[in-house]
DNA sequence: AAATTTGTTAACCAATTGGTTAAACCATAT
DNA sequence: ATATGGTTTAACCAATTGGTTAACAAATTT
């Protein structure tokens, strides 16, 4: 159980790489910044990335790792859909509430540079929907759910569970809420989600 | 009806500008690529603007204007909770096919920059919750929808709708398509989401 | 312990960037 | 025509930026 981040200058530089590049994107971040933020001197930060792009991609592949073991959460174990999505929605708000950072600054990077995600395509861990879309028709003809299309609900799952952290200044203006009531309604969603979405498919 | 933009000087850096913001973002953009996408010399972008920061404002506050009047749809006009969010939906998404890179754009630099906010919501048109508030209370009272907190429906609506825009990328890669398949799972949502929201919270 | 490899630093560099300036251009009023 | 005002341009500038280098220090190998 112990979690110590290795102190090496290697780790060290990506743990500073991870925390400017998330926050201000890979255009905002400048080098001296991290190699300050990891208290060394900027030419190591070259001596171990070689560059800027490489340090960059070392950080999104990081976060990205990251992040798709929860969406394959849903779509690969074995439970009813109604189960995935309890345990998604509450597990993934959770996990966010980590990681705040995360799902905006992938997002936006993917935006950005739509390439990057071909690289990603080919790792046997990238979300894949097939035993997912095959659980729904299933469970559909059965008559546990209404029709719907499996990619339809999984675009309805992420945008509920996903887009309230993407855009949390957005919403704190709009609702009207400091920090400590925008928390709490994250914190609520982690059932008003599932229940949401539940109460829309179930029969 | 006639929408020619005029083609003063002014506004074709206006244009350029929002084209080159809105794909590239606050930092990735360069003074120079405006300047040339206008057809004109980079000194007038600021005889015109003073400085990037106070052109990248008014292309924020321009994006800002043509994305607050469609929220405001939703919460300030006298319809059902039901028609609401029929119209909203179709309208909203048919909006964003025609101008792709706003949310994102909104959503980016407001995270980058939560201060812009507080300009933003002195407007009277900023997007209010009182009147939604008050009316989902009073449906829930009369008994025509489920419970539920204005502000999570709210939340819900906006995250069915803007999300699969934001997102484009990453959900392009988890369902396998390409930008026509993409587009007219779009298409679908018009009527999609709008089902899937009332299943949810009708009686 | 000498030699070699690995890690670290300060100083430096070329290119880029936002921004300025001074002169030229051009329409309109005198 | 010429003076006047806003408009446009090319050349320039200082600061910043990603990246390099050469020397130095610390391990590691021989």
């Amino acid at each position: 159980m112990n979690k110590i981040k290795d102190d090496t200058t290697e780790s060290q530089i990506l743990e500073a790489a991870k925390s400017i590049f998330q926050s201000k994107g890979m255009d905002g971040a400048r080098m001296q910044e991290i190699a300050d933020k990891a208290g060394i001197n900027k030419a190591m930060l070259h001596y171990y990335y070689r560059s800027k792009q490489m340090l960059f991609e070392a950080v999104f592949n990081n976060a990205f790792s990251l992040l798709a073991p929860q969406l394959n959460a849903i779509l690969n174990d074995d439970s009813s859909i109604e189960e995935k999505i309890k345990n998604f929605t509450s597990n993934y708000i959770s996990f966010i509430i980590k990681h705040p950072y995360l799902p905006n600054f992938v997002i936006q990077e993917l935006n950005r540079n739509p390439e990057f995600i071909i690289k990603l395509k080919v790792s046997k861990d990238f979300p894949n929907l097939d035993k997912f879309k095959k659980q729904v028709e299933e469970e559909i003809k059965t008559g546990v759910i209404k029709p719907i299309k499996a990619e339809q609900l999984f675009i309805n799952i992420m945008a509920l569970n996903i887009f309230p952290f993407v855009a949390k200044p957005l919403i704190k203006a709009f609702i009207n809420a400091e920090d400590a009531t925008y928390n709490q309604l994250m914190e609520n969603r982690k059932t008003e989600v599932s229940n949401f979405i539940i109460n829309s498919i179930k029969n």
